[in-house]
DNA sequence: TTATTTTTTTAGATTAATCTAAACTTTTAT
DNA sequence: ATAAAAGTTTAGATTAATCTAAAAAAATAA
């Protein structure tokens, strides 16, 4: 079993590798999790004898077969107890982070396959992230960037990248969450900025910043 | 901010000193916590520094106002983490105590308030023991033992003691859980065992060992 | 009341996770 | 191509939680 440090070191490679498939710097771990470069070679060393993942002395690690699946287990705990937080409890979206890093460490399989029923098998959290499932299987949605998108056209809100309080709370001002359709009016050349049309109608405008930070995919 | 294990710690000693009266000795907390009473020694040392425990050398020690806080509220998570388990996820009541025994120190009072909302404010969990609210307040029940109970009458079962997974599977067979109203139909002087009518009009036969592991209260 | 037993504490190590400072390797820039 | 910069590792400490073994204190028994 690994300790909650072991977990979490394991969950930023994952993060910082786009799902485990490039290798991952020191210095990159050691940023992400606000520690030292030194700590982070100790630990990958302590990582790679247990098998969860390939390290290379001055070329960074990338995760094992073993290091995705246990990564994909905790992303799958930490995505399902933010939807339960979010739809069961009412917390906010942008409140949810700090907790579900805690609650992702619980151990017990019998409960994750129990929220995961109680929630009825949710298969995105808040955000639109997709929850990997108890095989570690993720469903992949054809989605591009809201920045991308056609003037005139009409999509949906799948996830948010940033996942700001600040950028949170200002998306929720407009219901603007993942499943809600969406139609952009205008594009603005000099600044790249949008108006879009939300589903009550009303039409706001959204800086290129933000845009990118929304994924849409299609309105099938 | 306390650690994992101090709050272990904490909530030992008040458990083992009946709701934090009586003076705990070093050998007590050893045990209970599978540990060495030299590891002990060292930790009420820590605990007594921090104010949270009164501890005089070869005499034992006593939590303080602040420790007691401190233990209501451990208690108080863990009794609405295991009234969730049950109540909302379907667990059995012998399946809750490991998970439970993690859940606690969850440090989030937002999740633990949304949790008592969610739960409709319990004042008790399945094993019947009372939820401090959220300022430490403990409701009493005046409640007794089965084994004390007089031929005849009729009582409800108000809380479970031994916790042993097989003892509590054992009643779970009968559907005898806190709530329910039960009839003393005949003491055996012998050994002390009793027949007892349940709400379904079945009669089984508890032992004395098990009896004095239910409590009850008057049925008024 | 003194000796024996039990309990508790102290002393000295160990392990996991962390740090700083110094050494080493790789990359980048002239 | 070499020097400087950036990134990484090693060496040596530190802190929290734990242990064993030995010493000390308290409780019990003869």
């Amino acid at each position: 079993m690994l300790s909650f440090t072991e977990e979490n070191y394991i969950k930023a490679i994952y993060h910082l590798s786009d799902a485990g498939q490039l290798a991952v710097s020191t210095n990159d771990i050691a940023l992400h999790l606000q520690t030292k470069a030194a700590t982070v070679t100790d630990m990958i060393k302590k990582l790679a004898n247990k098998d969860l993942l390939a390290y290379e002395k001055y070329y960074g690690v990338s995760l094992s077969k073993k290091g995705k699946t246990t990564a994909l287990y905790i992303v799958r705990k930490h995505r399902l107890w933010e939807t339960f937080l979010v739809k069961k409890l009412g917390f906010q979206w942008d409140e949810v982070h700090e907790v579900a890093e805690q609650l992702e460490h619980i151990q017990s399989n019998l409960l994750i396959e129990k929220l995961d029923a109680f929630l009825g098998h949710p298969e995105t959290d808040p955000h639109g992230h997709p929850i990997p499932d108890k095989n570690g299987k993720v469903k992949q949605v054809k989605q591009f960037s809201l920045s991308q998108g056609k003037n005139g056209s009409k999509y949906i809100v799948s996830e948010v990248k940033d996942g700001s309080a600040t950028f949170l709370q200002y998306l929720a001002k407009y219901d603007l969450y993942p499943g809600v359709t969406i139609q952009i009016k205008e594009i603005l050349p000099f600044d790249g900025s949008m108006i879009v049309q939300l589903q009550n109608k009303q039409k706001i405008t959204l800086s290129k910043a933000t845009s990118e930070n929304i994924l849409i995919k299609n309105n099938e």
